[in-house]
RNA sequence: GGCCCGUUGGUGAAGCGGUCAACACACCAGCCUUUCACGCUGGCAUUCAGGGGUUCGAAUCCCCUACGGGUCACCA
């Protein structure tokens, strides 16, 4: 039997890492296995379901380039591939469930059963559901039925029985049914719950592994129990470490302490390959051969997946790893790429068409500098600015009293290139000369120079900065140094 | 609180009964570059949450305790 995953989000926002992750230790053993990968939405939350969530969530797939066998966009044999557009196919099997008496109509109010769980904590009793609407009798049945009384369905959870299953990650985990209460299968507009939904979509679509985040253990019971009740063979089970805060709680959608959604990555500047290689270290770890590799092709982590070698415990996410990852992918990319990519931060933070090839120069330089392309900006601003801003720091050091001869040496030297002159390879041999004629070298040299021309006390290659810079920009900055 | 899962350095982790517990990020130091960064080299867990076992021998197997996390919805 060919192996079906899937990746069933509820469309209720972006793409958030944890989300990501997951979808990609679907794909990875998927396509390992050369089985068919299905982007599925459960969508039976009306009030959460938000319109442009699900254009979101496809996004950020493509970006990452997580491309689905089946689902929105593309199709497939088993659709549709959200439930909302299956209702109609959950109905018989509700039927079925209702006929064979492993489910019942429970006619209490969301509000009674608050005041009784309110009742229950108020006494310090853990509350479950009494099944109260499972013992009512023919006539009381009736009679709520002709009062016209909202109900919804239950499962009618039999007794003790064990809840076993072998976890992909964790081997044995065992429940039993004592530990579940008669859950709702359909609620009282019709709709299914996640549990029941999930359930026949994935049996129907033939999903032969269900991998999923560490939250879901204490609910794949009651998806066992839907399993047995209609006498269909279980998927595979396994279920992922959550991904922590740098608290080491789960995170949440409000949780400011990191970013965490994919998008966010996108627009800062990371690329998707290192979003996906960073990802795939939360959690999974390559084996013996590979046991110091750090950095791994899409096609790499293809081959090399296991569950086998997916940690137990919860990971925290490392925003500065990531950054790392980020930056050696950036530094391995063609120059072309980084530039193209750069080049809509540059002319968005200046509102101006620039020229490529300069900024063809200006990203070069930067190249290996920046852990994320947004810092393109940040980092040359000094290629922007029509003046230089001298801070604290900065000044002082202009007051040094070398600062004065080292500086007029090197406006002499510089001014003294012809404008086709004026090129990197040029310049050194010109400053080189400043240090003959001055004695000073090393930092004395070239702190005072950089600090002039560009305010700051580090920076790429000297030489290449003030190329880049331009002659005229730069004789005009000497002299303001000057006369600081 | 019940149930479930987990616990190797600040972080990600290797380790799967046998010399001094890999590697990476971060951090620190040095080297390189006539500067900064990049890069390179070195340092960074006498110890694997704690306590009991089992064994000639345990981070690795068993038990207990502690701690952490997840979950207990007409949310997914």
């Amino acid at each position: 039997m060919s192996v079906r995953m899937r990746f069933a989000p509820s469309p209720t926002g972006h793409l958030h890492i944890g989300g990501a992750r997951t979808a990609l230790f679907n794909y990875l053993f998927a396509k390992q296995q050369g089985g068919s990968y299905i982007l599925r939405i459960e969508d039976t939350d009306l009030a959460r379901n938000r319109e442009d969530a699900l254009q979101g969530i496809i996004d950020g797939f493509r970006w990452l380039g997580l491309d689905w066998d089946e689902g929105p966009e593309m199709g497939g044999d088993y659709g549709p591939y959200s439930c909302m557009e299956r209702l109609e196919l959950y109905q018989p099997f509700v039927e079925q469930l209702l006929a064979e008496g492993k489910a019942y109509k429970c006619y209490c109010s969301s509000e009674q059963l608050a005041t009784e769980k309110e009742a229950a904590k108020a006494e310090g009793r853990l509350y479950r559901y009494p099944g109260t609407c499972r013992h009512l009798t023919e006539d009381e049945r009736t009679y709520k039925e002709k009062a016209g009384a909202d109900y919804t369905i239950r499962f009618a959870v039999p007794a003790s029985d064990l809840l076993d299953f072998d976890d992909l990650i964790r081997g044995d985990v065992r429940f039993t049914t004592e530990d579940v209460e008669d859950f709702v299968i359909v609620k009282s507009d019709g709709i299914p719950t996640y549990h029941f939904a999930v359930t026949i979509d994935d049996h129907l679509m033939e999903i032969t592994h269900v991998v999923r985040g560490e939250e879901h253990i204490s609910n794949t019971p009651k998806q066992i129990l839907l399993y047995r009740a209609f006498g269909w063979e279980e998927p595979r089970f396994g279920h992922l470490p959550l991904i922590l805060n740098p608290n080491g709680k789960k995170l949440s959608k409000r949780d400011g302490s990191i970013i965490q959604f994919i998008d966010q990555y996108k627009e800062l500047g990371y690329l998707p390959e290192a979003v996906i290689n960073y990802l795939a270290l939360l959690g999974w770890s390559p084996s013996d051969e590979h046991s110091e590799q750090e950095l791994f092709t899409k096609e790499e982590l293809i081959e090399q997946f296991s569950y086998e070698r997916v940690n137990r415990s919860g990971a925290v996410f490392d925003p500065e790893k990531l950054a790392w990852v980020n930056a050696q992918y950036i530094k391995a990319s063609d120059p072309q790429r980084i530039v193209e990519l750069a080049l809509p931060y540059l002319e968005k933070e200046y509102d101006r068409k620039l020229p490529l090839d300069w900024v063809t120069s200006l990203v070069t330089l930067y190249q290996t500098a920046i852990q994320a392309i947004h810092e393109i900006v940040d980092v040359s601003r000094i290629f922007f600015q029509d003046q230089v801003e001298y801070n604290e720091e900065a000044k002082k050091l202009l007051q040094e009293e070398h600062v004065s001869i080292v500086l007029q040496a090197v406006r002499a030297n510089l001014a003294a290139l012809g404008t086709d002159e004026y090129l990197a390879p040029q310049i050194k041999k010109a400053i080189r000369k400043v240090q003959k004629e001055t004695g000073y070298r090393g930092k004395q040299l070239f702190l005072p120079v950089r600090v002039a021309t560009t305010g700051e006390s580090k920076g790429p290659d000297l030489n290449e900065t003030l190329a880049l810079l331009g002659q005229d920009t730069v004789l005009q900055r000497l002299e303001q140094a000057l006369s600081t």
